[in-house]
DNA sequence: AACTATTTATAAGA
DNA sequence: TTCTTATAAATAGTT
């Protein structure tokens, strides 16, 4: 509808491209009111430019709230489909990263369907609460290992103190005639670590 | 663009107003196609009907992506607004959780409205990304302390070894004259942890 | 669901 | 950019 008829097609010249983006995005939106208020009904419009800029709408119900009703819908389709889910709970960690990798790379032809994609954000979602709750327990069961491994620590340094504290007693009892078997150098390389304070 | 002007008002007749419904959801549907051909542009589309069947259609990007860049983008409004931001990040957990409460003892009173309800699950949205932030970098940080502590340990049983090791050496040359010195309760007692061994 | 008189949207030009 | 206008496209009412 204009003074010739145009292919559908990406417009080449940058300036008639923008042009026609911002006419036909406001005739859009125009559309998206008129269809909402003429059938009582909620439209949800998002528009992203090809520079990024995100532009949106929307009439009837708030944005918000169709967006939450499509997500609702979008979740009761996958639960009665539920296949997929299944098996999925059956794979292990290398199986799920394959068929992710492989729906990702069919994500890239053009010719996926919405039901597809929704279906691959579920199951990324699902995913990634597996990958979340089994982090939270590896994490907690390697903090207990170092917990262990302090605690144990503590115990045979207590008991080499303890010896060390014997001997130093009965050394004490012979210090004169042992003095030149400690060599010097030895008595102040060997200084203990600051730390042994710290481990009361 | 038909036989006659129409106001843009709902439309009274039901069957007109559904076939009108029919027709302009497809052709906002294609409209939105040529769109995103002809400037290289996303668009996301979902309509819901008056008896609240769903109908929605994407181009250029995903649905996925497009909702979620919707979302970012209002992610990032929120954050340039940042007054409750703002005050939410010098609340103490108490408070915060007392506001959650509150806000939560309000929905269930039915006059709630959905911006309300949106408001609240952002601020949650939120408050969960903190929160787990928060959780990710004190768990890091009780790691390292506690991996540093075991390490300060083994340096300081090494050096409590290596003495006791030269004292042993020393007691090994008096044997004999030390025999009593040693009570045998003592050494049974302060058997050394089977730990030493993963010490190495 | 198809037709067609009209309105509406918009491509190109100013 | 914005306005203008010739023309294409959408669609209201009809069949």
């Amino acid at each position: 509808m204009g003074r010739r008829k145009v292919e559908i097609k990406r417009i080449e010249n940058k300036s008639s491209r923008q042009v026609t983006f911002c006419k036909r995005r406001n005739g859009l939106m125009e559309k998206a009111r008129q269809l909402s208020i003429l059938c009582e009904s909620s439209v949800a419009l998002i528009i992203i430019s090809a520079t990024g800029r995100l532009y949106s709408f929307s009439s009837g119900d708030s944005m918000a709230k169709i967006l939450s009703r499509y997500e609702l819908q979008q979740a009761a389709d996958l639960k009665t489909l539920d296949l997929e889910e299944k098996n999925l709970n059956y794979l292990s960690h290398k199986e799920l990263l394959e068929i992710i990798q492989c729906k990702i790379e069919e994500t890239k032809s053009d010719n996926v369907s919405i039901d597809c994609l929704t279906s691959l954000e579920e199951q990324l979602k699902t995913a990634l609460s597996i990958t979340r709750a089994r982090k939270a327990e590896l994490t907690m069961e390697f903090v207990n290992t170092l917990q262990e491994k302090e605690k144990l620590l503590r115990e045979e340094n207590q008991f080499l103190t303890s010896q060390l504290t014997k001997m130093g007693k009965m050394k004490k009892s012979r210090e004169t005639e042992d003095a030149r078997a400690m060599s010097p150098e030895n008595s102040s390389r060997n200084k203990p670590p600051e730390t042994l304070l710290l481990l009361k």
